[in-house]
DNA sequence: AGCACGCCGACT
DNA sequence: GTCGGCGTGCTC
């Protein structure tokens, strides 16, 4: 034990609990922060890049402790408010540090090792090793350098460690740990006159010279002009690709003067984030409503952390947005703006654009790794290169985990999304909440905004915890769309239906291309896959690994499980009676897609879903025909609810309502509601009144009768009066808890040990274990336990007995190999 | 999550 | 008898 050594606790990118301390080695002792990345030995091997969090100078005891290994950064990449929030998201979501530190940096930022194998060249051939390792010798000596997943797949799928051990032991090889780094940075071809030809004479006679070279002289006059060249400055590094630019056999000319020594070359490290050459204008004025909005927010932020912005459809919050975003930025804060799903937002950033240019960063996880490094450096000002630091971030909610210095405001749009709270893999948090949290650490407030407001935040705006502005005419004083219901049950008796659509869905269709108006067929996915069956027994396919029927995709005319993605080809017969006729059931989008073309066949049809939304491109392709009126009518799923504003859709048609009505989910009305209401507000153009018609079978239901009366206040309330007469949130707090075995009756014994273990520590409501909608999923068996927590019970408490039951179930042998899975909030 | 160790069935 | 499959426990 040496006096004086300093030690760190450091959070490893692993599921385990805790932190694990390394010795500092002497002479980091004072460069070692918390928040800054060491690489450290974890086990007998593996090299992790671990996050400092804690630096002292206790002497732990208990076990051996390693030195860390190196130090790679000289200033933090994760601030101390980040520490904090990563802190509480542990706790509060009852995850593992290793989880949170995992989901919040880009991989460029986490580096892992892998272990090379070298052959020794003093081998000579006959010394007593089994058959076996020599062939893995010679394998080794084969590729002169492999990994262990190279001889691992090279050697069949047997385990080839006791071999390599073998071969270590007996010195034929050398082990060693290599870190990845897998950051690339972007470099360009640099170009520039030596120094030579900076006299006016020397370059003159140069251009003489070039006469017999028509192609070289272009370019030297290029670079000259590109790089505004006089003799008083040193010749000025040019991008090469620019002054190659239309210049025929430009590299080969260029080949020739780098030869000549006129030119010369070098690499230089580029950024990737590109500056939007745009023209910054003043932002859209507000009209009054907007205004008193705008001054009812600025009010009700002083009074308290968090105001909700009710705003219907189309009443121009975005705008608002912007004029906040720039009273922030004048006091010198940052802003983050929060949004679902970046898919739909070319709209949402080229108007933050617009008004703030190249302050504004984007962060989502469709941009590469290299690119969200890049951003994090932006931020934390450990760029390589200069860029001027972001002040706006727009993201999805893993921009939560950037690291910001001084928020002023944080703004979640659609706050009612539920892509918002991640359910898998963990940390399965909201991002909204965790929004709060963030916020809460920086002393910076939150503007949440939506047309239809989570039941949670419109609670805890009658609880008086959040401060509610409401919004309630459309921008341009466009009326609210009128709403048509259609009783399926009805129609179909009535022999009013023509496949999936009613006479009056196909009527107002017709009204609305006739009128060269836009159509929008909404068909929600849930529950509506189209799967096989069998016409003589029933029998439907089913995955191998999932308890889930299996959906047919067309495209590619397979059957694919939605769970563990495995896809078979359709059987030609089915398995339970051997009857040839097998049928395809249910209504997808696709269908929905051809069906409407039958109909309707000079129209233009598109569709948007997961399926054709694969690709960014191909998404602002539909995006865009719409936007261009080159679709008259377009088929899609809940993605088209989704921050899109058309204008000159006239109709939205729902085609079966009441399906995601029946879903066992406690939220199932309020989502209901809110994704009928949103895709309601894509009817309507300037001067027109928009028209919706929803074909439900159900429709005595109370809720229709709130959506026609546009009337999202008598929904929440009575939804409300629900949660609260059931005991379910917002008046109280959900755990999840799902029991994993591979074999079924042991995820059942474990599910019930625990269970009965949590009502024994706990007051509050333990309910289950059941089966849950999905019952096994690779091939693990599930079981789900609920509790439901008074809000009044410390959640702290709550939390601790969970932790201690897990423990204590977990000591019983038999049982000790099931895993627990705990989702807080479940979405 | 890896990785090592140890216990049991199927092959020479 | 050994090989190699997987279940179990530990990692600062």
């Amino acid at each position: 034990m040496i006096p004086g050594s300093w030690y760190a606790d450091v959070i490893l990118p692993l599921p385990l609990p805790g932190f694990f301390t390394y010795r500092i080695p002497s002479g980091l002792e004072s460069r070692v922060k918390p928040g800054m990345r060491v690489t450290v030995q974890f086990g007998n091997r593996k090299l992790y890049t671990a996050m400092v969090s804690k630096v002292y100078q206790e002497t732990p005891s208990g076990y051996d402790i390693k030195e860390l290994i190196t130090l790679l950064d000289d200033h933090p990449v994760v601030n101390e408010l980040q520490l904090k929030l990563w802190e509480w998201m542990a706790g509060y979501y009852l995850c593992f540090p290793g989880d949170i530190f995992r989901a919040a940096l880009p991989a460029g930022l986490k580096l892992e090792s892998e272990t090379r194998v070298f052959a020794e060249s003093n081998y000579s051939g006959s010394a007593d090793i089994p058959e076996n390792d020599r062939h893995i010798l010679q394998l080794i000596s084969n590729y002169g350098e492999a990994s262990i997943s190279d001889l691992q797949k090279a050697g069949g799928k047997k385990d080839i460690m006791p071999a390599l051990k073998q071969l270590y032991e007996k010195k034929l090889i050398v082990m060693e740990e290599k870190v990845l780094e897998t950051f690339k940075p972007r470099m360009l071809i640099m170009i520039r006159l030596t120094g030579s030809w900076s006299h006016k004479d020397k370059l003159h006679s140069l251009l003489d010279s070039l006469n017999k070279a028509p192609q070289q002289g272009k370019l030297v006059n290029r670079y000259l002009t590109l790089s505004e060249y006089t003799e008083k400055k040193p010749a000025a590094w040019m991008d090469k690709a620019r002054v190659l630019k239309g210049i025929k056999s430009g590299q080969s000319a260029l080949n020739s003067l780098v030869r000549k020594g006129i030119f010369e070359l070098r690499n230089q490290e580029v950024s990737r984030l590109g500056i939007p050459d745009l023209e910054i204008q003043e932002p859209v004025p507000l009209n009054d409503k907007q205004k008193n909005a705008l001054e009812e927010i600025r009010s009700g932020i002083e009074k308290r952390d968090v105001v909700l912005l009710h705003g219907v459809t189309s009443s121009g919050k975005t705008e608002i947005y912007i004029h906040l975003i720039r009273e922030e930025l004048a006091k010198g804060r940052q802003v983050l703006y929060l949004i679902p799903e970046i898919a739909l937002t070319t709209q949402i950033i080229a108007r933050l654009r617009r008004v703030f240019g190249a302050r504004v960063g984007i962060y989502h996880s469709r941009f590469s790794d290299n690119e969200r490094v890049e951003i994090w450096g932006n931020l934390s000002g450990n760029a390589k290169t200069k860029v001027e630091p972001y002040q706006i971030i727009l993201g999805a909610r893993s921009a939560l985990f950037l690291p910001f210095e001084r928020l002023g405001l944080v703004i979640v749009d659609e706050e009612h999304e539920n892509t918002y709270k991640q359910s898998d893999p963990s940390p399965r948090y909201h991002a909204r909440d965790t929004a709060i949290m963030l916020a809460r650490l920086h002393g910076a407030k939150v503007l949440l905004g939506s047309a239809t407001p989570s039941l949670d935040s419109y609670y805890n705006c009658h609880a008086g915890k959040y401060r509610m502005v409401e919004l309630n005419s459309r921008y341009l004083d466009m009326e609210l769309p009128d709403i048509t219901l259609v009783n399926l049950g009805e129609a179909y008796r009535k022999k009013q239906m023509r496949s999936h659509f009613s006479l009056t869905l196909l009527d107002a269709i017709e009204r609305s291309l006739k009128n060269r108006e836009q159509v929008i067929l909404f068909q929600n996915r849930r529950g509506f896959s189209i799967y096989l069956a069998c016409e003589e027994c029933g029998w439907v396919p089913h995955c191998r690994h999932c308890d889930v029927s299996l959906t047919y995709h067309k495209k590619d005319k397979s059957l694919v499980c939605h769970y563990c993605g495995n896809s078979i080809s359709p059987p030609s017969c089915c398995s339970g009676c051997g009857s040839t006729k097998l049928q395809m059931k249910g209504l997808g989008t696709e269908q929905v897609e051809e069906e409407i073309a039958l109909f309707f066949p000079g129209a233009r049809v598109a569709r948007l879903d997961m399926d054709t939304a694969r690709s960014r491109k191909s998404m602002e392709r539909i995006i865009t025909g719409i936007e261009q009126q080159k679709t008259d009518i377009l088929v899609g799923t809940q993605m088209i609810s989704k921050g899109l504003d058309f204008d000159n859709v006239s109709l939205v048609g729902i085609l079966n309502a009441d399906n995601m009505l029946h879903y066992p989910d406690f939220r199932a009305y309020e989502k209901s509601f809110q994704l009928m209401m949103q895709v309601s507000g894509r009817a309507g153009r300037k001067n027109t009144r928009g028209r919706v018609i929803i074909q439900a079978f159900d429709t005595g239901q109370e809720l229709y009768g709130h959506l026609m009366n546009n009337d999202y206040k008598s929904f929440a309330m009575s939804q409300l009066t629900e949660r609260k007469q059931f005991g379910y949130p917002p008046y109280t707090r959900l755990i999840e808890i799902m029991v994993k075995h591979k074999d079924s009756s042991t995820a059942k014994q474990a599910a019930e040990q625990l269970a009965m273990l949590l009502r024994k520590g706990l007051r509050s409501q333990v309910m289950g274990p059941e089966y849950p909608l999905v019952g096994k999923i690779q091939n693990y068996y599930l079981q789900r336990i609920l509790i439901k927590t008074n809000k009044e019970d410390s959640i702290i408490r709550v939390k601790q007995v969970l932790t201690a039951s897990v423990e204590q179930m977990k000591t019983q042998q038999e049982l000790s190999a099931a895993r627990i899975m705990v989702d807080v909030d479940p979405g």
